[in-house]
DNA sequence: TCTTGTTTACATTTTG
DNA sequence: CAAAATGTAAACAAGA
């Protein structure tokens, strides 16, 4: 969390030069008894020709004392605002108490974080300005401001390592780091983490151990280099609240979907047969895909450049539910040819699996648990030695179609739990996969 | 030797 | 307030 006792000069929010970019806003002042006061914010609009949802937040404290020392700072709690349009309009309650003059409060659409500072109030109508200063995700409005490195100065960003961590992992082509660049990333993009370096790598080698939506992907042998690649569970998708990085939704944890998978096949025992096959087509295919491509260039960036189109549920995909299109970068809404790839190296699996009958659909741009499989690969990229795994090896599994050489352990553990013949404890609550319409603000 | 990875323990923060 | 999530420290092992 922010200190909040920075100095104006050097607020992120003020430090990153020609990348900041100024939205003209305008907001109306109302009071909670109804009456417009100009020291209360009720409603904001953009002079955008978009129309956008938004979720406000405001400073931890009262604005009027964040105007007397120029101190700003993440909010601590989110503040929900009513948003309930998706027209220019939206009120915003909670900022009843804001006071307007040389307000600051920060506010996130689509994946960017603003900040919104009151420029000047006359009457009921005041002047504001929106500098963007941060954003995260893969598809964002092509108009949006660009964020610039160094984004949040030396301050802590509000993100776990578990965010921070997937932040890295989303913004290779391939979905997967090694440890040293997941560092890398990391202080490449938040000053705050080039300092006690040994303090917060631990930190964050205990999170990629310590919990099941990171998966190891072991190097193959022609990729010499310590230590294996981290990529993100293909079912953690739904992990972060509405999509955002600033919190997460729950913890993810294997166990939790293979109850989930579990009380879903109960529920339709005379079915199970043919859900467990539909469900192992699925997993394949994401494992394939998760593990198909190892990284050949690392890149990072952010949002910025990075012409992926990988529709994470988090994504702001969910939201605009447009697909971003980087200028003069091709569209990759076309599948890959990545039946053929794991045709070639896992006949004995994947051919027994994805070639029957199957009403879901393979060849469209999501794999199973809604990862799109055409983002994680890369046409012209060889497959690993191994489709391997990762975490809690429960003993092997035999998959419909025969032995299960090289079934990670998620897979694995899938099956067993799928298996209307074993049937374990499945009281754990269901995993709600929802598809969030709003990017909420939820910040530390 | 250093990096990577796992695990345990405990403190702190946040959420419901 | 309890539970969950997160942060931190530390011990230890394995491997490059």
């Amino acid at each position: 969390m922010g200190g909040g006792s920075s100095c104006c000069n050097h607020h992120p929010l003020l430090s990153h030069g020609s990348e900041r970019r100024t939205w003209k806003c305008s907001c109306y002042l109302a009071h909670q008894d109804g009456m417009r006061r100009r020291d209360h914010i009720r409603s904001i609009q953009f002079n955008t020709e978009r129309k956008v949802v938004c979720y406000f937040t405001k400073v931890k404290d009262h604005s009027s004392q964040l105007c007397q020392d120029n101190q700003t700072d993440f909010p601590r709690k989110r503040e929900r605002a009513a948003a309930q349009s998706s027209g220019e309009w939206i009120d915003i309650p909670q900022l009843s108490n804001v006071k307007l003059y040389s307000c600051v409060f920060h506010f996130i659409h689509a994946e960017y974080v603003f900040s919104c500072r009151v420029l000047r109030s006359v009457h009921h109508r005041a002047k504001l300005s929106a500098t963007s200063y941060l954003k995260f995700g893969e598809i964002t409005l092509s108009e949006m401001p660009r964020p610039g490195r160094n984004t949040y100065s030396d301050q802590k960003p509000p993100y776990s390592y578990i965010s921070l961590t997937a932040m890295a992992i989303q913004s290779c082509p391939e979905k997967m780091l090694p440890l040293s660049e997941i560092y890398k990333f990391i202080m490449d993009r938040f000053p705050y983490y080039r300092e006690n370096t040994q303090r917060w790598q631990n930190s964050l080698r205990h999170n990629l151990s310590f919990n099941d939506c990171f998966i190891k992907i072991p190097r193959r042998p022609d990729q010499p280099g310590k230590g294996s690649f981290w990529a993100l569970h293909p079912s953690c998708g739904d992990m972060f609240e509405n999509g955002s990085f600033l919190r997460r939704r729950k913890r993810f944890k294997v166990m939790m979907m293979m109850a989930a998978q579990e009380h879903l096949a109960q529920s339709k025992l005379s079915d199970a047969a043919h859900y467990l096959q539909q469900q192992a087509k699925l997993r394949l295919s994401a494992l394939a895909a998760t593990s198909t491509h190892l990284p050949q260039v690392s890149s990072y960036n952010v949002g910025v450049s990075q012409p992926s189109t990988f529709k994470h549920p988090f994504t702001i995909e969910n939201i605009i539910a447009r697909e971003y299109k980087v200028p003069g970068s091709q569209s990759m809404s076309a599948g890959y040819p990545l039946h053929n790839q794991l045709t070639a190296a896992w006949p004995h699996m994947y051919n027994t699996m994805v070639d029957s009958v199957s009403p879901i659909s393979m060849s469209g741009d999501y794999g199973a648990f809604g990862m799109p499989l055409k983002s994680m690969c890369h046409e012209g990229q060889t497959l690993p030695a191994i489709p391997v795994p990762i975490k809690p090896t429960p003993t092997p599994v035999t998959l419909p179609g025969g032995p299960t050489p090289h079934i990670p352990a998620f897979l694995s553990n899938s099956y067993r739990s799928l298996s209307p013949m074993s049937p374990q404890a499945a009281t754990t609550p269901r995993e709600t996969h929802t598809n969030p319409t709003v990017q909420s603000v939820v910040v530390h």
